[in-house]
DNA sequence: TTCGAAATCAACGTATACATTACCAAACGC
DNA sequence: GCGTTTGGTAATGTATACGTTGATTTCGAA
């Protein structure tokens, strides 16, 4: 392997002074323990990107780009991209750099059968183990959340709370497996929720259907909390594609 | 052992030697149409090492040396590692490569509950479907053959065709997000699975539990084929989990 | 004009260079 | 002797270099 030239030469003006895109903060180098590689930067900002919208369905930018974008290399783009496409995120083209890749409906309706499966799973272990209220309070405050907002006519803070509430829900089972599945395949379809919240009627069912899925959890009626869980989500799902079908949103 | 490709740049000097132009148009360097990226390749035998246990769990691993080992740059060996990291059977530790992550009993516990809920989701769906014997016959022939290498004593290709008959199932659905969620999913159970599979007393009630969840799928008993399938499920995992305490393999 | 081959060029895949950082051991102070 | 400091070093994280490749354009002949 390499001879160690270790860190001898500091004279390397070639290195960067040549081209430096002003990105090098020489202030702040000061990297704390909560350090974050450029690498784990450039995917948070482009998954935010992605899920923000600001990349729609279909973008498509080159790696060069995306790390002029961010003022790093290119070398922890790539990195990240590969990540993002991993995760279902993107796909990398091999000379069209990366495309934030639609989720067509066949997909969402894919997604949807999955998540509720998983969804279902977590209603039953929690329903079996009859958590008490203290565990219980995050999903009721999140259902609470949800009516208030939908009161006050907050389409965004409901769908935030109505998040809060599904997340919530997988995270108490303690199954991290789970939860990660749920989250992976959250971020797929988290544009398709977002978009059509304007779109359809208010989400006057949730709180319901909410409630009374705490109601069998509570009672440890696992049948019935499974029941009302998978209604929920098929009702949801069936609503999401019937939109997508009147407003031929076939690409999101 | 080194990635098979062709065009072999030999650089076994000392990694100082300059720059050169390594012009040298020497040899045909034909890309076969078969294109496989060097990070494909490389990620391609990593996880083979993995799964075959090669590289056992809590193996570590440099970057610098897998490089050398697979005969390439570091760059895609990186990527690879991303890639794997990302699909739970690395880690990547900062300063010390990859290691191997093993596999917990509890892990395992909540990767089998996962499991069930897709598997059983998958079976739900295909009773529902009511496939004919001609799409079945997939399904019908693993277990077949499971029977038979029962009966040859040959516990590997039992193992090869209820992996077979467990794929197949999902496969059948159709549903893409579903497969690749069990494929992964399988990955990291794989190890454990071939582990036991000489541990344990003959698997001699799958062969019938699979029978009966192809009978309830072929009449149209989603219920039915749902709780074969939680059923077999269980039992595998609790059998599994029991070894596990039994040999004290806290760590596969 | 139209078709195809050659030239051009952009973008990537891979290799390599470089600087930083955690770790280890030896030196050092008490 | 023992904890602390410090220099050296291995390994990584990131940047850059470079050749390959596929797309696009140019150009010539029918």
């Amino acid at each position: 392997m390499s001879v160690s030239r270790a860190h001898a030469v500091k004279k390397t003006g070639t290195g960067h002074g040549g081209k430096r895109p002003s990105a090098a903060p020489a202030a702040a180098v000061i990297a704390l323990p909560g350090r974050a590689s450029l690498t784990d930067d450039a995917y948070q900002a482009i998954r935010r990107r992605i899920l923000d919208n600001v990349y729609p369905p279909g973008h498509q930018a080159l790696e060069s780009a995306l790390a002029a974008d961010l003022g790093i290399s290119r070398t922890p783009v790539r990195e990240a991209l590969i990540r993002l496409a991993n995760e279902g995120l993107v796909e990398v083209i091999p000379r069209h750099g990366m495309r934030v890749l639609p989720v067509s409906p066949l997909d969402m309706s894919e997604i949807y059968e999955v998540l509720a499966a998983l969804e279902s799973t977590a209603a039953e272990i929690l329903a079996r183990r009859k958590p008490g209220d203290a565990e219980l309070k995050p999903l009721v405050d999140a259902t609470r959340d949800m009516a208030r907002s939908l009161k006050a006519n907050d389409l965004d803070g409901w769908a935030a709370a109505d998040e809060r509430f599904h997340q919530g829900l997988v995270e108490l089972t303690g199954n991290r497996t789970l939860i990660e599945a749920v989250a992976r395949l959250d971020d797929r379809v988290h544009r398709a929720r977002m978009f059509t919240l304007r779109l359809r009627p208010k989400p006057v069912n949730s709180t319901q259907e909410h409630m009374a899925m705490l109601e069998r959890i509570r009672g440890g009626d696992a049948p019935g909390a499974v029941e009302v869980n998978r209604a929920h989500r098929a009702r949801a799902s069936h609503e999401l594609l019937a939109i997508f079908e009147r407003y031929r949103l076939h690409q999101l």
